[in-house]
DNA sequence: CGTCTACATTGCATGATGCGCAACGCGGAC
DNA sequence: GTCCGCGTTGCGCATCATGCAATGTAGACG
């Protein structure tokens, strides 16, 4: 593990925070001046930061250009944007976009509620979603074959966010066979306790769950019954997404029954 | 100027254009496979890259978590989204927001057209724009003070992308004055023969430019005059937006009159 | 107006750190 | 079953990043 490249990578996360002074970067690092200036020299050429007129360091335009060169070659994410937007304005409420990749679940994209509740929401694009204490997280968990949903779950140390949280794999599982018999997911403040939110899965062209979206609000704004109305929109955007993604209603009812792609591994 | 740091970055830079192998993540730095090897796996603590099934390597969340980070603390992006979806919606081309910051005028947002053109233009959040041949680019040239735009384009070398480039200071300076004039500057393909924009000034309190917002379309969807007839809309939600900032038309026309701020920098 | 302090920057000698090498492990192809 | 390409590990060496001390710079204060 390069010393160098690690000590880079932490004034990336301080200055995307706050503004850097290079003394406070050399003791952020507990290293010299010049160390430090040094590192932000290597990342300044590569606009990776920038220095403000007050001669502090902020992030640079070259990390936000690769961020979105990768974002932008997710193609869940072009192929749903216009459908996001539509959520968005038929409901009124803040709507996301999460995605498996990995071993994590991250929303790939967010559509904010013009309400005033959209700062408020913890949520943002490239950051993982809590497996198990938030409705897309569930969602996807819910579909998963049996082994797949173990190796996400390995490493997972379950928490108590709230009095609603499922904190144990046992009271989980039952959470989400309770999800498959709905076909959609609920957040009753599971993780932040004011947050509701109901999701529902996006499948690809063999019927497997690669996604999740979900309508999210704070509660003073709606309950979760209110959001629980916009379900049959919600369920609808997903499926219309799924449909785009090449998936046939038929493929999950009969996977054996596929036309194309010999497989079987579903047997 | 810290070597591994450097080949870190080079890593991540071809990483995000396609997946990298470990040989070939080698191969490009031109260092053995070991040394390769350790860039990434420092590189994937920090979730910047991700191993994807195959075993390449991909950009991770990581730096997308960061880089939505650094955009979200841009208040011109915050306060202007919602006119600029709006504008997107009310005149159906994609709508772009340049800032400068600086040394450089970078897309901040990007509002993508429904119509098909949206993925032929090559515009992307992040990426610095021409500041010569561009509509935003020239619009916020046009009127920054005199020394500040020389210091921009000290470092420009001119280059004729298109027929109709402004390729040389002198012409360039007279297409500044002339949007001046008007209050709105185009881009009659200037960069991409085929890539049309009209573009408007967003000021400040105090009256400065800081930004600029453009519609954007390819030549077969809407010829310039045609975007031209959308300028009423762009200008009035330039001006809404330069109101969300504090400016107030009175500051421009009469700098010294302004109510509070001694100042006195403009006489 | 001069001094002081806090901060950024440069040159250089040192050794920790990142490097290439070679050996090993592994899986897929023929 | 053997071969080949790829990823991984351990190790000794030299390089490259480091800390130091000196210098440069700008604002604060008397």
């Amino acid at each position: 593990m390069s010393q160098s490249i690690r000590r880079a990578i932490d004034l990336l996360r301080r200055s995307a925070e706050h503004p850097l002074t290079l003394t406070e970067a050399a003791d952020v690092l507990g290293v010299h001046k010049s160390t430090a200036l040094r590192i932000l020299q290597t990342l300044e050429s590569a606009r990776f930061v920038r220095r403000t007129g007050t001669g502090t360091y902020v992030l640079g335009s070259g990390l936000i250009e690769l961020s979105e060169l990768a974002l932008g070659s997710m193609d869940l994410r072009q192929l749903a944007a216009t459908q996001l937007r539509i959520l968005q304005r038929e409901t009124g409420h803040t709507v996301h976009l999460a995605q498996l990749t990995g071993d994590e679940i991250i929303y790939i994209d967010k559509v904010d509620s013009q309400a005033f509740d959209a700062v408020k929401l913890p949520s943002r694009v490239g950051r993982a979603v809590s497996l198990y204490a938030s409705a897309v997280g569930k969602t996807i968990l819910a579909y998963l074959p049996r082994e797949e949903r173990d190796r996400l779950l390995s490493h997972v140390v379950f928490e108590r966010f709230t009095d609603t949280t499922f904190a144990d794999r046992d009271r989980l599982e039952a959470e989400l066979s309770r999800i498959r018999e709905h076909g959609w997911a609920s957040d009753n403040g599971e993780h932040d306790a004011y947050v509701m939110c109901v999701a529902a899965p996006i499948r690809d062209f063999r019927g497997h769950v690669v996604a999740a979206i979900s309508i999210t609000a704070i509660e003073v704004i709606a309950s979760l019954d209110k959001l629980k109305a916009n379900l049959p929109t919600l369920l609808e955007t997903a499926n219309q997404i799924s449909a785009e993604l090449g998936y046939t209603s038929s493929a999950a009812v009969t996977p054996a029954g596929r036309t194309t792609a010999a497989a079987g591994t579903g047997g």
